[in-house]
DNA sequence: TGTGGTATGTTGGTATACCGTCTGACGGAA
DNA sequence: TTCCGTCAGACGGTATACCAACATACCACA
């Protein structure tokens, strides 16, 4: 009975039209279709998303909220622009809540939970064999979901997300670099097995270097950009 | 000359009719004015307010990403509920990204840090004395915030107030606690000491034992209210 | 070249209207 | 009395028109 009461059920998409620009518009700005800095135009975004008015500026509230958008007094939004400092403290936040989630994880992490993760990872290598940006970000980001789930830290899992689409310009750049792709992999590999031995300690210790390493990264590459901008 | 120029400038309040509304919205639900899971009736709110629909359902998004507004499709938002479960994991967040900032700020505390410090703890004891509990939140957070902002760590800031906000309830309660009264004080000076003799590890342990005793004093009565509710 | 005025575009904010959904009250049937 | 269907009103979701304040770019004039 609940079976076919659970068939019968007329899901209708609960999503708004507020929902749906709001998906858009995020993934839009990750993506970097609108640059850092770049005025956000509410009119012309009403017509690039075919939605009225009411529903743009509360996207681009929300938006605000979220750290992804900037906006001045009578100037309107912009796209939020990332400086190395508040990189700085996003990775380190990023280290205490993924180190504490790894190793709350690797404590309680059951058989169904290693299962997983071990697809997470395998799916993973994949991603780096094919080598599309894209598609090895939602791999990272599933794997670490899989990690922050399974630990019960979802708010935290939430804000680690926030974060990381704030920080998305340089993660598509830390992952696109050349040595990320071995090493990344490895610490990936090295946390899934300290998971797997149910060994928190060890857990955190990858994490830590894992992040360590990837700020490290960001850090070459902003400081290169900013240069190459000096020269300009 | 440039103290004219800046004497003279006319600095007008840079705040919208929304940011005001905003303000005046939050602190409406962190002083409880709102009770958990009421209805916020868009147009009542207008009324209350004083503004146009747009700019309350505009605040209404902001707030929704805050976590403390909840909307479902076609009801309308409400003020976030909190299950034990949610301020859990939310006090763990706090222990890491205090413990780190706590550790941070003893690492670099100079002597203008230190004495703004000992200013916020002495203000804190004034708060105890007094007993009031809006003061002693303010003081409270004045005194986290010294020690977020001098080690540099805005955007961690930026985000325990955000949970702290979404466990403001909670935190009214426990700061009501008569033992509280004692032990947070004590925690607090204890803290501020680690600081001020510049041992991270010293500041890391006080704010731990600090927050563990806080969680547990919130599980307390956060189970209490529960069990009372059951026997109604 | 610099100054001041002007035109244009954009935002912040308001009012209003319309539709679809939800909810609760009312009234009739079993 | 209880159950059930209907219906009206409340409310959210969306669209649109309008206005004032402000910012910016441009232009003409000294």
């Amino acid at each position: 009975m609940t079976q076919a009461a659970s068939n019968l059920r007329i899901d209708r998409p609960p999503q708004t039209l507020r929902e749906m620009a709001l998906e858009r518009m995020r993934s839009a700005i990750i993506a970097g279709y609108f640059k850092s800095g770049e005025r956000l135009v509410e009119r012309s975004l009403c017509d690039q998303l075919g939605v009225s008015r009411s529903v743009v500026r509360e996207v681009i509230r929300y938006l605000e909220a979220e750290g992804l958008v900037e906006s001045q007094h009578n100037k309107g939004p912009t796209v939020a622009s990332l400086s190395w400092e508040q990189a700085r403290q996003i990775y380190r936040i990023r280290l205490q809540l993924e180190r504490d989630a790894a190793a709350a994880c690797a404590e309680v992490a059951d058989a169904a939970t290693k299962a997983e993760l071990e697809r997470a990872l395998k799916a993973l290598e994949k991603a780096f064999a094919v080598g599309q940006t894209m598609g090895l970000f939602d791999a990272t980001t599933r794997f670490y979901e899989v990690i922050f789930r399974s630990a019960g830290h979802d708010i935290a899992w939430e804000i680690v997300q926030r974060l990381n689409s704030r920080i998305s310009r340089l993660r598509g750049l830390t992952l696109a670099t050349k040595d990320r792709h071995v090493s990344g992999h490895a610490r990936m590999a090295q946390i899934c097995q300290a998971i797997l031995d149910n060994d928190p300690e060890a857990a955190a210790q990858s994490v830590e270097e894992h992040l360590t390493e990837a700020a490290a990264i960001a850090r070459r590459l902003l400081q290169a950009e900013s240069d190459a901008e000096e020269e300009r």
